[in-house]
RNA sequence: UGGGGUAUGGGGUAAUUGGCAGCCCGCCGGAUUCUGGUUCCGUCAGUCUAGGUUCGAGUCCUAGUACCCCAGCCA
């Protein structure tokens, strides 16, 4: 609906059928998951009309933000893969915004209250019930803008006294009842220091903001809806320099089994349940990128839901399907299992000293891009297998080794498992199998064919990975409670360390890069630790799901 | 409580503005497959309710219902 709003204003020559947005978070935090859905929408609405999206830092509130946060926002915004064509902060704009108000008040449009917040609020009334006129309503301009300067010299104390614009104390719409313009803060702010001592609001800030950059479609969230009526009031009683800028809201982004409140993500920063906002579970795009998922998959996801002004919550198997997707076509497929059962093969020939011959294998990159070719993969007389892929008695439908069954071990050899060691629990921790010499490569000449190809790992050439296993996107909710809205819903054991072995070729993967254990899903290599890996999703196993249907 | 907003399969989202309700995710079934992955084919299933206008209504009218947002000197 953004895009026929665009259109119509293109094709009414509004705004001479210019376009540009902007993405204007506060730098009082980490991007996440929702902010990728804004991220998408307004800087894809300016790409579509060929127009452009600034990055614009909203920082009226000294006492929240931080530099940190705008270095974060930024990479953030880049690695999503859109680049701001200007990066831009309302701090730009206290000086305008400061004789913006000052005409307000020549004009009987605004007005010093020394009232504190308690007895406004009071006043303001409440839903269906009017406001009252506050005492200071109506004193005179002069007297008005003295005050307004004293509190701009930094006269008075915090909380001491506001400005506030003039509009209706009885407006049905509670955001049109006298709303605060500047409030009185003794802070540091970040980028004007000490500069200033009374800061605009949201409100006073926002509109304005836009009008001197020249936005033309200014896209919000709904819960502005209706400061709409305010946006407009500010703009149209103000001498603007250019086009009145249009606000337009649409439904912010959320997702089940994920939290997407600032306050709560921080909360959980702060007593340790994460390691930090780049932590895996988080859905910051930080903790995102960590875990695995390409900005791409994040891209498309957030442009598949679509922007509508009807609230409501994806499942996050959708935002899994694209990474999925994705992952499929780019991640290189290496061998590695996460619990490993040790496979003999007895009939396995050895060397003139009595060793276990050693043989290599080509086996391919990505069968879904064979432009990423092969690597050499040794293979030898012992190996590594899932425990999974083993059952000494088979449950019905299970494809897998058991004794006296044949399966392929991928792109080497059919085998067929002839007994089991034991310890003295009962416990398998050896299968003993032979080897069918004519089918290397893992073909049979006789055409036979197996059920099932399960990927494997030479003991002798093993290196060792400790991969973190997370649940779902974030830290999932207990099973059936699937809003993530509440803390209490979090699973404490959302995180699991497994020591596995993979090939050797895993060790030369660079850091940051995603690969598919085959079957077991993708990882992602931990760039600050080696060789960590965290699971972004996991592929769809029918036997899981066969598992999970007979309990 | 006054104002504003929104309702389309299990979840999400389209419908040339009154003309065959389409697509994505999921589910289920089948085919292919050296990953129980991928791919392909198919099935199930929807216009919040009640009236009305019309040859024809998701769309227009009337009356309801449910959910979301607003009473910060946060954004």
């Amino acid at each position: 609906f953004i895009r026929d709003i665009i259109r119509r204003d293109n094709e009414q020559g509004t705004y001479g059928g210019r376009v540009q947005t902007r993405f204007p978070p506060e730098p009082n935090g980490y991007l996440h998951i929702g902010h990728a859905k804004a991220i998408t929408v307004d800087f894809g609405a300016a790409e579509e009309f060929g127009g452009i999206c600034n990055l614009r830092l909203d920082d009226t509130n000294p006492d929240t933000e931080e530099t940190e946060f705008v270095d974060s926002i930024l990479a953030d915004i880049v690695w999503l893969g859109f680049q701001p064509a200007q990066l831009l902060h309302a701090s730009d704009y206290f000086g305008q915004l400061y004789e913006w108000a000052e005409y307000l008040v020549e004009n009987g449009l605004a007005y010093v209250d020394d009232q504190d917040t308690e007895t406004i609020s009071a006043q303001r009334g409440g839903f269906g019930r009017p406001g009252t006129d506050s005492p200071f309503r109506d004193r005179g301009v002069a007297e008005n803008l003295d005050l307004l300067r004293r509190m701009k010299a930094g006269e008075f104390a915090e909380g001491a006294r506001v400005l506030r614009a003039r509009i209706d104390m009885n407006h049905e719409n509670m955001a049109l009842r006298d709303p605060v313009m500047y409030r009185i803060r003794h802070s540091h702010h970040f980028r004007t220091g000490g500069d200033w001592c009374i800061y605009p609001t949201y409100d006073w800030a926002h509109g304005q903001s836009d009008a001197i950059e020249g936005v033309t479609h200014s896209i919000c969230t709904l819960e502005f809806d209706t400061h709409r009526p305010l946006y407009d009031w500010y703009l149209s009683h103000l001498p603007l320099p250019g086009d009145q800028p249009k606000q337009i809201e649409f439904a912010r982004l959320e997702l089940t089994h994920t939290i997407t409140s600032k306050r709560r993500l921080a909360k959980l920063v702060a007593d340790g349940t994460v390691d930090g906002w780049d932590d895996p579970r988080m859905p910051t795009l930080r903790g995102l990128r960590r875990r695995g998922y390409p900005a791409a998959a994040i891209r498309a996801f957030c442009t598949e839901v679509g922007t509508t002004r009807t609230n409501s919550r994806q499942n996050i198997e959708a935002l899994e399907s694209f990474v999925r997707r994705e992952l499929n076509a780019t991640a290189q497929r290496r061998m590695a299992v996460l619990r490993p059962l040790r496979l003999v093969l007895d009939n396995w020939p050895t060397d003139a000293s009595g060793e276990s011959v050693v043989e290599h294998f080509e086996v391919a990159n990505n069968p879904e891009n064979p432009a990423d070719g092969t690597r050499r993969v040794a293979f030898s007389g012992e190996l590594w297998i899932e425990a999974d892929d083993f059952a000494e008695v088979p449950p019905p439908k299970f494809f897998r080794l058991t004794v006296g069954r044949e399966v392929r071990l991928r792109g080497a050899y059919l085998v067929t498992a002839t007994s089991v060691e034991k310890d003295a629990d009962g416990t398998v921790v050896a299968v003993h199998a032979t080897y069918d010499p004519a089918t290397r490569g893992g073909d049979a000449p006789d055409g036979r064919k197996v059920k099932s190809t399960m990927h494997w790992v030479s003991a002798a050439h093993a290196v060792d990975i400790t991969a973190a296993l997370y649940e779902r996107l974030f830290i999932a909710p207990v099973p059936g409670e699937a809003t993530g809205e509440a803390l209490d819903d979090l699973n404490p054991d959302s995180r699991t360390i497994v020591i596995g072995r993979a090939e050797a070729a895993l060790a030369t993967t660079a850091p940051g890069e995603v690969v598919q254990f085959e079957r077991l899903g993708y990882f992602a290599l931990d760039p600050d630790r080696e060789l960590l890996f965290h699971r972004t999703v996991g592929l769809r196993d029918e036997w899981a799901a066969i598992q999970k249907r007979q309990g």
